[in-house]
DNA sequence: AGACAAACCTGTCTGC
DNA sequence: TGCAGACAGGTTTGTC
């Protein structure tokens, strides 16, 4: 579900939250990602803190209180972070939920089906020292990804470009859809290793990478099956998408035959026609 | 180093 | 109708 626009969909839709004061904190105590448990007692910390902001980091979240911790979360495919009225039904799945205060009491649910999401608690200020966080590369959209950063990042590397775009180390919050679309947009092979790279390619690529999210953002993000707002709006990216799940529909740009290929094991859409630089 | 496959999970869809 | 298999937005781990 959730890659860079995804997530700062949720970000912006999570600002009613911000100046509530956290009641109370609940975990089901099933593992998330490698079967990693939300930690209880650090999300017990978080009680009797205010909501003060929602930062984003490529794909993971952070929310900020004036306590001396933040809330790491991340949606892996299907985790789901949004607000209810506490009187709503939970729905299956969830498996955090804090109390907010407020006029009508509501709550802070995160949803994860497949749990290949996570869920923890980070000192702030101290955000780099959590593994996951401490591996990113700047950020898609507020980074200053531009062509000479790309050049730069892509010497010396044998990998695809398919794999060089979806590498967070390198860009952080780019995913399989976006990947796609990006590379499309730019007309780049996606089997292209990117050491060879031209900086002309760099900078096509720079431009549509940012061309590609301010699209989806525009859009409220693509909904494929899962992906709602935390306020439940469905993304209406979907439907305008360029090769993305367009498999036999003709390219937008020449009219050629969309083709399908898996690379590293997840799918790629492409033209064959007009991205072979 | 780095490229690739498998693993972690559940839900949904397709084809027989 | 039922069942097996493939597949899904992500990341980590192990193997070559």
């Amino acid at each position: 579900m959730p890659e860079l626009p995804e997530v700062e969909t949720i970000r912006r839709t999570l600002a009613p939250a911000v100046g509530a004061r956290i009641t109370s904190a609940w975990t089901s105590g099933m593992g998330l990602h490698m079967n990693r448990r939300p930690p209880r007692a650090k999300l017990q910390k978080l009680v009797g803190t205010t909501i003060t902001g929602v930062r984003r980091h490529g794909k993971y979240l952070l929310i900020d209180t004036d306590g001396p911790y933040a809330l790491l979360a991340h949606m892996g495919m299907t985790g789901r972070l949004r607000l209810h009225a506490a009187r709503e039904a939970r729905a299956p799945h969830t498996h955090v939920v804090f109390g907010l205060s407020g006029r009508s009491p509501r709550e802070l649910r995160y949803s994860d089906p497949r749990r290949f999401g996570q869920i923890d608690v980070v000192e702030r200020g101290k955000e780099r020292e959590h593994p996951a966080l401490g591996a990113l590369g700047p950020d898609a959209l507020e980074g200053n990804i531009d062509g000479d950063v790309l050049y730069a990042a892509s010497r010396k590397r044998k990998q695809t470009m398919k794999a060089f775009v979806l590498d967070q180390s390198v860009i952080a919050g780019m995913g399989n859809i976006y990947a796609s679309e990006a590379l499309w947009r730019a007309q780049v092979r996606p089997t292209k290793r990117a050491r060879l790279l031209t900086r002309a390619q760099a900078t096509a690529l720079a431009d549509a990478i940012h061309e590609v999210i301010a699209k989806s953002l525009d859009n409220g993000g693509t909904t494929l099956a899962d992906f709602v707002a935390a306020d439940g709006a469905v993304g209406e990216n979907a439907d305008h998408l360029w090769v993305y799940d367009r498999a036999g529909q003709p390219c937008p740009r020449c009219e050629a035959i969309i083709k399908r290929a898996v690379h590293q094991g997840r799918a790629t859409y492409y033209c064959p026609t007009c991205q072979t630089a």
